[in-house]
Parts: C-alpha cells; structure tokens; sequence
DNA sequence: CCGTACGCTGTACAACGTACGCTGTACGGA
DNA sequence: TCCGTACAGCGTACGTTGTACAGCGTACGG
C-alpha cells in the first residue's frame, strides 16, 4: 500500500519546483501541478479536519478528470502530495510586515496569521509538526516567523536554540487553540453531541468522585458551545504565550 | 469503510464496562476486553509513533489468535477500539499526589506524568485533542489534573473556564516537547535523513534570501541530533508555561 | 430436552495506494 | 521528410483495509 522508495531529494525537487532539465519528448502534460496542488487542496478543505488524511488519490483523479494513475506523472505518491498541498498552503499564507514594531505585537501578528490558516484549512492544525516538509511555503514562513522575534531574541539574550524553541512554542498554543475552535464548531454543534451523551454519562459521572472534572468539564463545555465568548479560550493562550516569554527578560 | 452508525452511548457503555445486562444464553465469550485492549495497547505501541493510525483490525486479530470479524463482538469497530486504547492509557498513567504542594510542583509533576505517557506510548502526541473520550480514564486523569490546579486557581482567581483553559495550555505543550523529542530519537537518527536531502537544499536555500532560517534551523536541527541537551526543549517549554500562568497572580 | 439467544467466522464488497505494461504522441537527428 | 525514442496517460491488477451479512454451533431457560 506505500511506496517502496519515497526519494526524499525527488519531493525537494518538486517542493521547490527544480524541474529536472526535462528534454521536452513525447506529448506535452495535459495538468500543471499548480493546478493538481490547488484542487487537492480543494479536496482537502471539503473534507473538514481530516480532510488531508482523507484526501485519495482516486478522489483528486476524478476531480481533475483523469485516471488515478495519471497523478502519478506528477507526483511520487500520496504522501508527497499532502506535503505539497501543506507547503502551499504555508505559501499563501498572508505576512504582515512588523519590522520595527514593538516585540508583542510582532508574536500576535505571527499567532493571528497561523489562526487565520488553521480557519481556511481545518486540517492543518493536524498535520505532523515533527516532520517538516522543507519546501519553498515552510521556509518562507518559517523566516518571516523568526524575524518577528527579533526584538525579543535581543531583550531576552535568545540564542538560536530557544529562539526556535519560542516559536515552537508559540505556534503549538495557536494550533491547540485551533483545535478547540473546531471542536465548537464541528460536525455536531454541541446541543445533539452532548444529548446522545448525556443518558450513560449521567449515570456514570459520580460528581463525588469527579468532583472538579464534572463542574468544570461542564463550564468548558458550555462556554465553547455558547457563542458569547469564543475567542476566550484563543486570548488566554496568547496571553499565557507572551507572558511567559516575557519573563525572559530579566 | 466506515461505519454507518457509531452510537456514542455504545460506546460510552463499553467506555466505563457496563455490561447490557446480558442474559448469559450461548457460548462463553473466549477473550477478554480488558485482554483485547491491552494486545491492541502493544501492538500500537510496537508500530512506533503511528501506532494507533496502524493499528488494524486484521493484526489485532492474527495477534489474538482469532478470526477478524470475531473482534466485531466485542468492540464497535476501529475508531471505538481506538479510544479504548487511549483510554486505558490514561488510566494507567501514575499520578502522584501532590495535594498541599506548591502549585508549581503540582503543575510540574503533572507534566512530567504526562511526558513519561508520551514516552511510553509514542502515538499518544498524535491523538486528536479536539475529540475527548470521555472514559474513566480519560476522567481520572482529567480531575487529578484539575486538581494540581487548586492552588493557582485560588491564588489567581482563575473560574472554571479558565482552569480548563490552563490546563489545556499546559498540556499541549507537553505534547508539542513530546513531538520534538521523538523526532530526533525517530527512526533515522538525523545524520543519514539530513544527508539524503542535503544536495537539494545546498542548491535551493538561499542563505541571503532566508538567513534566519537557514541559521536557526541548523542550530535547532543540531541542538535536537546532538544527544548533549536532550531536555532542552522540554525545560524551555515547561519554564514558560509556568512563568505565563504565574503572570496571572497579580 | 429442546428452542433460542448469542459467540464466532467464512465469504464478500467497496475503497484504498500503486506496480506494471501498453498505447499513442511529438520532438531530435538523419 | 521520416523515424526512433522518450515520455504522458491509463487499463488492469494486486494486496491491503474496514466491515456487512448469513450461517453454524454452543449452551442456558423453560
């Protein structure tokens, strides 16, 4: 079912669109892989938060309307694919230019562009942040990222360890953010999730027992369902983030 | 592939072992759910930090010397196996005792509780935190997490909502750390994965283009192969999380 | 003692990723 | 001008997955 040579050098390649000198032979191709990426994407996005782990080969066929095994002229397989539809979607992140702004402001901007991703694609508050894909989208953003802590880097006395480190971190917080947004606004919205829930839940849950997991359990749950606050739980990691950053300025 | 109908109290039922009353006409039942739980428990954790996604039905099967279909009596289908599975894990996790301890003792140990989860079963980093079980596991965990809370809370004034909200923020860190460590203890141990991809890069990372990132990155990258400072991240992490909550005592 | 509820499983189906080999195209060199 | 060849596209096929369904056999309640 996988591939037997997933050639880390061959994905580089077309991350960065290094073309491999084609003798142009043969009939031209038919795609441009701009085009398969962004229709994956497409896919991926009308899938909901699975919708990279759901996205198939044979689906993004059909969509384009060719044979499945036409993509893989394009693509190595599955796999590369998804790393192409991440690293554009990093690509076409919008960047607000910061420079010279005051060291708090730049780390908002940065978190309010990675949650403005997370809305346009659900799905990439799930995708592996072990794995780095490398490509043209990632490094960009990775650079304009790192320049918003310049500021702080220099207060705090950040080598370049923590400085990728606070990053890290920030961006972590702004995807577990994400990930509580999208529960409120999943599939079910809350009243029916919880309904089909409540009979053995009621008869399971000993508020002796549980005593704080059953009161607040229910207090977060009621403020992510009510749309009154919902940005709450966003503004107390974002502040929790820069406070705790903060105190690396001694 | 999926499914048609996952009722949620079936699977809270099977979540907390209430038994549907059964009328014990038939055969005796030859496993044990308990028995089932823990075969899936290792097999996931031998399939690395992917277990749980690898983790199939089939295999379970092979490894309990039964038919596939014969799991389907015990068990919904995958997705519940899955969260009996991760379940289990939380009720397994140790937990001290920290009650009357200073609340960043408390907090810490709670970290560490929860690294030592994510160093024993690899795939714990990558379950989706959006989609709360609900299990006595996942429930005993939760209250005793809570309550290393109690401190803080009173100290600054934090109501439910924020409790939970702390929490989370704690915890997510402790996963992003976990995440960062099993990428360098991971299957390539860095030397051999960069050199693969190394020639692509030299060609098309512009050090003048994205200097920050090609500087940082290299020292993160050898930060985390260098087996020197391990827990680098980890502290930095833990540190600012603790600092960012301590900021909210005013 | 037997009817029936229920544990177990063989078979089957739909969907998946993708290896292999064919067909037809269109350019580079003769 | 023509043709060899490199390459785009794809039909078919294989192995894998989750799981629906129907049959078989067991062992308890009446």
């Amino acid at each position: 079912m996988t591939a037997v040579a997933p050639d880390p050098a061959r994905t580089l390649a077309l991350l960065w669109r290094v073309e491999p000198a084609a003798g142009a032979r043969g009939p031209r191709r038919g795609l441009d892989l701009d085009d398969v990426v962004a229709r994956a994407t497409a896919l991926a996005d009308a899938g909901g938060p699975e919708g990279l782990a759901g996205l198939s080969v044979r689906a993004l066929a059909r969509e384009l309307g060719v044979a499945p095994m036409t993509l893989y002229t394009y693509v190595p397989g599955r796999e590369e694919l998804a790393d192409l539809v991440v690293d554009a979607a990093y690509a076409a992140m919008a960047r607000r230019d910061t420079t010279g702004r005051p060291w708090r402001e730049r780390l908002t901007a940065v978190a309010e562009e990675n949650r403005a991703l997370h809305r346009a694609h659900p799905w990439a508050a799930r995708v592996d942040p072990g794995r780095p894909v490398l490509g043209p989208g990632e490094t960009a953003k990775y650079e304009h990222e790192l320049a918003a802590f310049d500021e702080l880097a220099d207060l705090a006395d950040l080598d370049d360890v923590d400085r990728d480190a606070a990053l890290t971190f920030l961006l972590d917080v702004v995807r577990a953010a994400a990930l509580v947004e999208q529960q409120s606004t999943g599939p079910s919205d809350g009243t029916a999730w919880w309904a089909a829930r409540a009979p053995v839940l009621e008869q399971v849950l000993d508020p002796e027992r549980y005593p704080r997991a059953v009161r607040v359990g229910a207090a977060a749950g009621a403020a992510q369902d009510s749309a009154r606050d919902p940005d709450r739980a966003w503004r107390f990691g974002l502040a929790r983030v820069l406070d705790g950053l903060a105190a690396l300025i001694d």
